[in-house]
Order: structure tokens, then C-alpha cells, then sequence
DNA sequence: TAATTCTTTGAAAGCGCTTTCACAATTGAG
DNA sequence: CTCAATTGTGAAAGCGCTTTCAAAGAATTA
């Protein structure tokens, strides 16, 4: 029927005649029932006979209905928009993983309301804040600086889901990527490849997950049988400029190493970028691993090796979580192991050139 | 005053007591005034007294009121809020210029609803559509492939600004960066590093910015005097995996040239791969030029030679020209002018090795 | 068959805000 | 000092939808 194709497309529709914003009492009115009537159809609110639902369903699809999101969050208190924290928009893994959120909500009718707190707990506060005057039906906060204790009391009021901590509390799911593994399977695979001297880069500290990986990093040189050294551990913050930074300071204070590990990807690229400078060959003169497996990982060069973290999956699954919180049911999601992604940046110590 | 901090931090407020959301209507009965005396001054639509205001303005902050969107679009018809379409959200490309809307975009008090087209002409109408039923006060199209006629009669209904194309209709407003000079200075780069036989990887040329950029590579060659051979030119989809497999079929097909551009970073970034893979060396045995200046493009390796193409800038204007069309006003913006930015993916011919 | 319980449906009261409209209270002009 | 033109303000009517609440009909039971 032609009715559909107008009713799926709202820029046809638009195009053959201005925009009419039908309202549901038209509908009403067009199907010969009452409002309430209508209401209930859209919202299987109630059982309602198959003949004044055929009659409601045609006039929507004749009349090109779309509800009013406005008029139904003021009624009935639902937005159908879901909420996202995420820290900055551009960011290479948050990007991916909102993307996963986006789709795993769009199916259910939700859409998502992003806003970035730029790594700021003050900001993140900020955006909670236009998140909920805008009545969102729930918060998916994406790692971020705020206090367990924030969430936990916005949790009180609207369903959250957060990622990258550990977290119990009611109306509260968290999803948390396990990041010592990640950081332990990095440093075993650089031990595997015969090194011994292995120089970590840290993230930021401040959070939770930097300092899993660099536990990981610990525990892998412990269960190996070799001895941590403090001073081949540099402070990185997450992006390039730090890892390179990372390197440099590493260089100048005349350490030995073979390898480097990044807590991030996007520091081993910073990395790389200093090795090359100081005409230091990756893999060759020294071994590089990241963490995260951004898609700009597989085009580096070389192709850097890395610890899968599914961002993806991950806005998904938090996407899914939060629908599941809003249905009442309760959340079981799991996020994947972390896994190992060897490529060419990391090679058997003292191996021949290729 | 404390009232100011609770209102300026509603997690803060929200840990304090349970959130309870406080009306209009709690205000203006705080303040000793009547609702519209409170609307009024929220929105400035008339002159009120000193001393009410004063009131009003005491008891907002006191009951740490903040106006519920949802009423406010019911009843007033505008939401504070603007639909961008883009195609990934995931883009590198795309999230720079997302940021930059989303910052200028604050301040006015508006937030930025996004959704992703995937590039595909349907998929962007059904996101047009979207945003339209969430009563969005006008919608930003980041390029896309929706047809010109489609964007001339969505802006019909709803302010329009849309980037990539160059378009004059009532209600709309274009932003196009100027790709053909890009091309143009890009091509020119290599040829005054004394470049003759220079390889195009082309981007989807579906894109009128696509055929710009060709035609700036075409025009510099011209006037250099080169002529140009249809066999250095390969087909490209703006993304790394064609851009290695532009170089991979070029260098398959045995044509000689010392040089490529890239009609984009990320296709340069998988042509790096390719050379790479072949044991060609960047820039000493070719030299490689993109185009879009990615984040990224300072840390590959070597640092990519490419063409500054302002998203965030471009994001900025584009909000900054919505809010202006929402005010009445004619917007002005004029996109920055491509500029090349050498780095050290290009070097002049026959030059000896550092 | 009368009494009782379900089912289906409509009427009406909001949700929180904006916006006419009209009423006082000022002010200026005649 | 009256009459008209301002001006500041409140009452009330929606915006488009959801959701009691109650009524009417259908089905069940005694």
C-alpha cells in the first residue's frame, strides 16, 4: 500500500505536500474511536478488538502518523532517548563504541542523546544534568571520572549503565572489560617472544583500568620470574603526544628495553612515531604492543600488535543492558575476554631481519 | 550562595535529596508570581518589573528549577534541539567535526541530537524522519547522499544546513569547503618537489567532492604541462582497505610513478600499508600526500603530508549558521581555504637519503 | 433468570510549559 | 481632571499524548 511508503518515509512525505503534523486525535477521529483508544493500540497498553485496531492501524498508515516524542515524555513520563556520557566524541574508541550503542538502541525505538564530558567530573556532572532535564529514560556513562557515589545515587533515579568499573548498586549495571588480563596477556606475549626488558607506558593513572593494566603488566614480569623495574615504567595520559613523550624520556634516561608496551593505542602510536624519530626500527630494533585494537591498529606501520577490547560489543551490550534495566528484568550481560591481536609490531627478540 | 551551586550541579543536588522535579508552577508560587510571570522571564518575552525578576530569579535558584524541554517543546513548539545528520559516527573525520558542533552548540543551550546514515541515501531519509517526529528545531546534514531536491524540501518544513555541497534554497543554508583547490595545491606540492608521474587514488566518486579533488589533480597537472594518464588513476572508497588495494592493482598493473595522493587520509593511510608491504619506502622510494589532515595523520609514519581540512571548524560554522537561520538571520560563514600541510610523507625527487 | 465478574471503551484530568487575552494600574495628552 | 494609550500581570486555554476512572456490554456463575 502506498500508505506505508509514506508512513517509512518521512522526506516524501514531506515532498509532496508540506509537513502536516497529524495528531493522534485525527487518527482517532479518522478510525471513529477515542483518543485512549489509539493511545493503547500504540502502546499495547491494553487488549483492544481486532476491529477497531485494523481501523486505527489503516488511518495511521493513511494519515502518515508519527507520534509527538514531546507530548508522549510529557504524558507519560518516557522518552524513548536514552542518555550517553562519553568523554570526547572524536575519540577513535569511544567513537566506535557509540556507534555500537546507536545501533543496539535503534532497533527498540530509542534513540541516543550523546553529550561529552571531556574527561572532567565537573563537566560530566554538567552533562548528567542536561541528560535528565531532558528526561532521558536512562544514562549510559562511558568510563568517565565521576564518583562511584555520583552514579550510585543517580542510579536511584533513573536506570544507569556505566562502563569500565565494577559497581553494585540497585538500578545500576556495570560493564567492565577486564583489563589486568589484558595487560597480562600484552606482557606474556613479549615475554613469550623472548624479551625480558620491557618498558610499560602507562595511561592515566586516575582511572581504574590504567592501573589494571599496568597489574597485568606486573604480574605477567612476576609469574616469568623477572624483576620489575620501576624506571621502565613511564606516566602516559592515553593519547599520542604522551606516548610519545613516554618514549623520548625513556630513551634519554638511557634504559635498556626490547620492548615497549602501551597502556593504549593511540600511545603506541605516539610511540612509534618516537622510535621512528630516534631511527629506532619497530619490530626490528624494538617490539611494540598496544592496547584497545583501534581500526587505525591493522593500518598502522607496521600493523601494531594489540589487545582486542571490543568497543563495539561493548556500546552494544551497554545499549542492551539499558533496555533490559528499563524493562524491569535484569541485565546479564558479559563483556568478552580480552585477546591477544598479534600483528607485525612485535617479533621474537634477536630474530633476523625479514 | 549555595543555591547556585545546587543549581549549577544536579548530581550534586540529586545526591542531596531524592531528585524531585521542580515545576514552573513551584516557582512561581516560591516567588509570589504567576506561571507566565515566570515564563516570561525565562524566555524574555516581556518586560517585568525589577522586583519580580529579582523574586523569580531568587526562587529559581533556591528550588534549583531547570525548565522541563519536554513542556517546553509541547507548548511552545521549539525543543532546543538540533538534529545532525552524519554517516558514522565512528568516522575519524566525522567525530572531530561532531565535537565542533557540539561545542558551539552549548553555549546556545541547544544539544545536538545525532544519527548515523551510513551512507545510504534511505537510511539518511529515515533518519531525517527521526529526527523530524523528535521535533528537532532544525537538522545539520554532514554530506550524505540524500538527493538536493530531498534537502530543499526538508528545508521547506525546518531549517537545514548541510556541508559538502553548494546549494541556495529558502531556509537552507550550504558550507563547502573548496576541494577542488585542495586537489589542486596537493598535486601542486608534489609537482614542485619535482614529482612528473603522480598516481591518484580517487574517493567514491559518487561525491561531488570526490570529482572536485580529481579535477584539482587533473588542473595542476595541466598547467604543469604533464599530461594526464587515466592508467595512474585508481578508484577509491574514501576508506584504508581500497586505498591499499588502490596500490596494490597499481603496482600490479606496472605503471611507473614516484608519487601518489590519496583523495583522502585514510586511503593514504592504507596506501602506506600497501607500499610498506611491497618494501617501498615512504618517502624515499614514493612519496605520499592525503587529504583531510586526520588527527592521526601526525602520527603515522612517517608523518602524513597532507591537505588541512577544518572539521572542527567546519562543525562549528555549521551550528553556529543553524542557530543563526533559528534566529531569522542570513548566516554568513565562509569555510576556511584548504591549506597543505608538508610533512614528511613527500620529499623532492632524487633526493638523497637522510 | 438474576447476580456477579470480566472485558472493552470513552470521558476527562492532567504532564509542565507558552501564549493569547483581558484586566488593572500607570502615564500622557487634551 | 477626564479619556486614551501604555505597561505589567494573571487567568486560562491549549500543545499532543497517557492514564486513571467509570460505564456499558459480554461472559460467567449460582
Amino acid at each position: 500500500m502506498k500508505n506505508k511508503i509514506v508512513a517509512a518515509n518521512g522526506v516524501k512525505a514531506a515532498s509532496g505536500r508540506s509537513y502536516a503534523p497529524v495528531t493522534l486525535d485525527m487518527v482517532a477521529a479518522a478510525a471513529g474511536v477515542s483518543p485512549s483508544t489509539v493511545s493503547r493500540i500504540l502502546n499495547g497498553t491494553a487488549v483492544v478488538s481486532a476491529l477497531k485496531k485494523k481501523a486505527v492501524d489503516d488511518a495511521i498508515a493513511e494519515l502518515g502518523f508519527v507520534p509527538n516524542p514531546m507530548a508522549r515524555g510529557l504524558a507519560g513520563g518516557r522518552t524513548l532517548s536514552i542518555g550517553v556520557v562519553t568523554q570526547a566524541i572524536d575519540s577513535p574508541f569511544y567513537g566506535v563504541a557509540l556507534s555500537g550503542i546507536e545501533d543496539a538502541l535503534d532497533p527498540a525505538g530509542y534513540s541516543p542523546l550523546f553529550v561529552s564530558g571531556q574527561w572532567n567530573a565537573a563537566a560530566e556532572a554538567r552533562c548528567i544534568e542536561v541528560l535528565r532535564s531532558r528526561r532521558v529514560d536512562g544514562i549510559i556513562v562511558l568510563t568517565g571520572r565521576l564518583s562511584d557515589q555520583a552514579l550510585k545515587t543517580c542510579a536511584k533515579a533513573l536506570p544507569v549503565v556505566v562502563t569500565g568499573r565494577s559497581l553494585k548498586a540497585p538500578g545500576l549495571f556495570a560493564l567492565n572489560f577486564d583489563n589486568f588480563t589484558g595487560g597480562l596477556l600484552a606482557t606474556q606475549h613479549l615475554i613469550a617472544l623472548g624479551h625480558r626488558r620491557i618498558a610499560f607506558i602507562t595511561g592515566d593513572l586516575a582511572h581504574p583500568d590504567a592501573n589494571d593494566r599496568l597489574r597485568g603488566y606486573r604480574t605477567a614480569l612476576e609469574q616469568a620470574g623477572i624483576a620489575f623495574e620501576a624506571a621502565l615504567v613511564v606516566p602516559g595520559e592515553y593519547h599520542e603526544v604522551s606516548g610519545q613523550q613516554a618514549v623520548d624520556r625513556l630513551l634519554a634516561s638511557h634504559q635498556q628495553f626490547t620492548a615497549i608496551f602501551a597502556a593504549n593505542d593511540q600511545m603506541a602510536f605516539g610511540a612509534a612515531l618516537a622510535l621512528h624519530r630516534h631511527s629506532l626500527r619497530v619490530p626490528e630494533d624494538i617490539s611494540l604492543v598496544g592496547f584497545d585494537d583501534l581500526p587505525s591498529a591493522l593500518y598502522a606501520i607496521p600493523p601494531l600488535s594489540t589487545i582486542h577490547h571490543p568497543a563495539y560489543e561493548l556500546g552494544q551490550l551497554a545499549a542492551r543492558a539499558m533496555l533490559q534495566l528499563i524493562a524491569g528484568e535484569k541485565p546479564t550481560a558479559e563483556v568478552p575476554a580480552p585477546r591477544l591481536v598479534a600483528r607485525q609490531s612485535s617479533r621474537r627478540l634477536g630474530s633476523a631481519a625479514p
